[in-house]
RNA sequence: GCGCUCGUAGCUCAGUUGGAUAGAGUAUCGGUUUCCGAAACCGAAGGUCGUGGGUUCGAAUCCCGCCGAGCGCACCA
């Protein structure tokens, strides 16, 4: 309909522009919108007041003058100038029943489009260190970047969902020591823990079963493994050096291939963990890439070259730089380091390189404390003559939580958070996933748990399920009675559904395929839950004032019609969201 | 100090390329069930859009200053 406006307008103002009523040349892009109040009609166009600079005259006049050479349409009733210079459309509303026939046509897929024609795009989310469990922080991330990919599938993006394992560098070494102390204790030894070592239980979890597994294999005595170690935090000593020697000498006296083996049963025992958390909460991957297969492949070294072909590259106090100032970011940054090892930006430049040369789009799901690592990236693929318009990144701020009204503190190292599971099993995937996505990405939000596990009505996610319940409760109960619900006779009786109730309902049904693709090409999700709770509001308003089961048969068939349309428009929302639409509650 | 994100009802938030009287939920107050599920509906009240300027027919939205919040400023990942 907005298109069908949007062109008797062309026409209008084409016309006039003949008539040297208005001036030659690009009119401004017509926009038209639906109205907010239902006294300015259905759609609303504001094309007259972007002329009146250009044409120099009264912004109402000219309205009037487009009104006057617009095209006859026999679906719109009226049409009226308001306000500064509004152009208002009032549409028949037997007009907006055919969305009706539409949603019971394509069921499933209503509100899906083609526009991306199939455009190859990656979707890289969570992605977190396989240091230990995901937390509730890492559940927005995940909420959010499962849903854009859904979103932007639905309007015909080729999409790949991806997590990228960092299974090499420093953090997995820590980790692997941390597993290693972790088993030594439970072998029988005695030490101090270092305090920059992951202590979550998860470690000695891991070791113990490392122990079940090889015995004795990887024993030795504490004493030896802490001789000579620079002194820990604590004892007065510098914590950072103090893991690093045992790093080193975890891998002197257990040797490579011994450390490999604890190095791989932590990384897979964690990993496994995570794959099987964010199935339970319903995302699901294409693929899990490896940063170790980038050094593996030589990944690395050939984007490292490419980076040095394109003398952007240079070489000061035993490393290499890039120098990413030449492209707007504050500072150069260090890809091989003076000790030979490349840098995790180097890994990532190698990722983003070979991801594009996969033929997708790069669409980046990061933390927002991420956000000052963006341009170096953009930096590096354009010194690489890649387009940096082709990778996309969007920060998600971390959720607050909040318990006993309390801000609580959270780090993977310290061992004190909230897990992504702990929250799940407390309110539910559906609600977690709900709730996440309802706010702006980048807006900071408050979780408060207790409100969240208090399954309280403060959450939106239950008036939107039990309007769906609604409708199958409806259909319930007619089946019960005997009656039958006959599509067909429903559709033909359409024009029967005049009242307000019924009017506002099809028209927000009919805004919905829209309002998908406006979510999808904005990268915003909270737009859907918030139409969602539209309809749903809509919807029991009507269930409200109205009986849908009634002795007048044809009237019946088309109020069910109606609200199973609406049942049909909740699903398919929901299911973009991750989200269940119960039949019942 | 510099950079990024942000400041809208008591609280949590919408307001998408600048549009008509700034909207929801929740909390508060008042109504609605012999009737398809009251986890619902209807109504009232609630605002100097952080603040001060600027741009124009028109600003919560764009520009500048100030105040306040979060994050970032590694040869960590």
């Amino acid at each position: 309909m907005k298109t069908r406006l949007a062109s008797l307008l062309q026409q209008a103002i084409s016309a006039l522009q003949s008539q040297s009523e208005l001036p030659d040349g690009p009119a401004p892009t017509i926009k038209i919108e639906h109205t907010r109040d239902p006294s300015h009609g259905d759609y609303a166009c504001n094309v007259a007041m972007m002329l009146a600079k250009p044409a120099k005259k009264n912004p109402r006049e000219i309205a009037q003058s487009i009104i006057d050479n617009l095209p006859a349409d026999t679906d719109v009733t009226r049409v009226e100038i308001a306000g500064p210079g509004f152009i208002n459309f009032f549409i028949n509303p037997l007009s907006q029943h055919a969305i009706i026939n539409t949603i019971v046509e394509q069921g499933g897929a209503f509100g899906k489009s083609d526009i991306a024609s199939g455009k190859k795009v990656q979707v890289e989310f969570v992605s977190a260190n396989p240091t230990g469990p995901l937390h509730v922080g890492h559940g927005r991330g995940a909420a959010y970047g499962a849903t854009i990919a859904n979103l932007l599938s639905a309007i015909g993006y080729k999409v790949h969902r991806e997590y990228y394992v960092n299974d090499a560098g420093r953090q997995m070494d820590i980790l692997a020591t941390s597993v290693w102390l972790r088993y030594l204790e439970v072998c029988g030894e005695t030490l101090t823990f270092p305090s920059n070592g992951y202590k979550g239980s998860y470690v000695p979890t891991i070791a113990t079963e490392l122990k079940n597994v090889h015995g004795e294999l990887f024993m030795a005595n504490a004493d030896d493994v802490f001789n000579d170690i620079t002194a820990d935090e604590p004892a007065g000593g510098d914590k950072e050096k103090h893991i690093d020697a045992l790093i080193s000498r975890a891998k002197e006296q257990l040797g490579h291939d011994h450390y490999r083996l604890i190095f791989d049963a932590a990384l897979n025992s964690i990993l496994g963990d995570i794959r099987n958390d964010l199935e339970g909460f319903g995302v699901q991957y294409d693929d899990w890439f490896s940063e170790r297969s980038l050094m593996d492949n030589n990944a690395i070294n050939t984007a490292i070259e490419k980076l040095k072909a394109s003398g952007h590259m240079y070489q000061k106090e035993g490393a290499w730089w890039f120098k990413s100032t030449d492209f707007g970011d504050e500072k150069d940054r260090v890809v091989i380091r003076d000790n030979g090892q490349t840098t995790y930006f180097a890994s990532d430049i190698a990722y983003h390189l070979h991801t594009l040369n996969r033929g997708y789009d790069i669409i980046d799901v990061w933390g927002s404390d991420h956000h000052g690592y963006v341009p170096r990236v953009k930096a590096a693929l354009q010194a690489m003559g890649a387009d940096p318009e082709r990778m996309k990144v969007l920060l998600v701020q971390f959720a607050v939580l909040y318990k006993n009204g309390e801000k609580m503190q959270m780090s993977t190292r310290s061992g004190q958070f909230v897990t992504l599971r702990e929250l799940r099993e407390e309110i539910g995937s559906d609600a977690a996933r709900y709730f996440y996505v309802m706010r702006k990405a980048e807006q900071h939000m408050d979780f408060d748990l207790d409100l969240a596990t208090s399954q309280s009505n403060e959450n939106p996610l239950f008036y939107v399920q039990y309007a769906h319940a609604r409708v199958c409760s409806v259909m319930r109960l007619l089946a019960e009675k005997g009656l039958t619900y006959s599509v067909e006779n429903g559709l033909n009786h359409l024009d029967k559904l005049t009242e307000t109730h019924e009017v506002n309902l099809i028209d927000t049904l009919n805004r919905y395929p829209a309002k998908l693709l406006q979510a999808a090409q904005h990268y915003e999700p909270h737009q859907l839950t918030h139409y969602l709770r539209d309809l749903a509001t809509q919807f029991h308003s009507y269930y409200n004032s109205h009986k849908f089961i009634i002795d007048d048969d044809n009237l019946m068939q088309a109020r069910l019609v109606l609200i199973n349309a609406t049942k049909q428009v909740l699903h398919n929302g929901l299911n973009l969201l991750g989200v269940n639409a119960p039949e019942s509650m």
